[in-house]
DNA sequence: CCCCGTTTGTTTAAAGTTCAAGAATGCTTC
DNA sequence: GAAGCATTCTTGAACTTTAAACAAACGGGG
């Protein structure tokens, strides 16, 4: 009787109320981040990350394809970020000597320093966001929850053709 | 022993499990929604949140200051904001008749127009990259924690100082 | 060895966000 | 009704992100 693409399933107002939630949260919680990690680290909270991934690194050094994936972000943006971050002194960059195309990025002293005093105050943050106002049901079912958002959002998702990340 | 403002109580290996899935789902929830709104509707997620504002206002007019808490952001971000959205003639400002400070953002038939083809594709998107994989137990759930964690985070929050908004 | 398609990382410019300051109007009080 | 403080919105500059294009190096086949 229709040809059209389908009418709309629009959200019921359950799910609304629950997406509106979800976005409402999510915002405050980014907001709040970044403005902490800005106030007492002197960075957003992507970048906060980057560094987290740095130190966690074996040598605290990572190639840059690597820590872009890891963080979520295109290249360029990263090239861009580490750059602010070797202007702070908290990364630096390294030849990759088995590919003369590939850098590492390396944490600095400085910078594991940066991320060594501000990280008990962050995670103060996250628990007092989060974790103290959860039940222990809660903490699992957000877990699992989240787990299969990511799990559904992770490979190239219908019809999409990006090479590997964005 | 120790005057030291406290070790930090770090978070468990199982919070830490659930805080990382929350970082990776959201974050990647946020790029899809934005590239697929910058793909279909010619504007950041953030963006069509601001028509999505006006189309269910009164006479689809809100007070910036008004529009700018219903989105969260700063009202120096919803002037640029605003500006964009008005050279793409789906917004116009007014004057407000009653407080000569004031200005109306009013949606526009085009911007409604908009509004109206990309609605059924990002709710789709929604979708399924949410509700088509959670039970209904789990989006109760969600809705849940997300409502805690919001209500932690909406008001000046332990030793902040901030007047209203960020 | 050379060609050619791929991968790596950077660069440039445009778009978007933040931050601090400012102009105009409103409101309250003396 | 004037002073002084608050609110509304905008502006411009600095910074960050996105998008597209590019140079350099890699690597597999002929």
């Amino acid at each position: 009787m229709n040809t059209a693409p389908d009418q709309p399933r629009w959200l019921t107002d359950e799910e609304q109320r629950v997406w509106r939630a979800y976005l409402h949260a999510t915002t405050l919680m980014e907001d709040h981040l970044d403005r902490q990690l800005q106030r007492d680290a002197g960075m957003p909270h992507i970048y906060y990350g980057l560094l987290v991934g740095l130190a966690e690194a074996p040598r605290r050094r990572l190639r840059m394809t690597e820590l872009a994936m890891q963080a979520k972000i295109t290249r360029s943006r990263l090239s861009h970020a580490i750059a602010r971050l070797e202007k702070n002194g908290w990364v630096r960059r390294e030849d990759c000597p088995s590919d003369k195309r590939g850098q590492f990025a390396v944490l600095t002293d400085e910078g594991y320093e940066v991320l060594r005093r501000t990280a008990p105050g962050h995670v103060s943050a996250v628990r007092q966001a989060m974790f103290d106002r959860l039940s222990s049901e809660q903490q699992k079912a957000l877990g699992e929850i989240m787990q299969i958002v990511a799990e559904g959002l992770q490979p190239d998702e219908a019809g999409a053709d990006l090479p590997w990340l964005r």
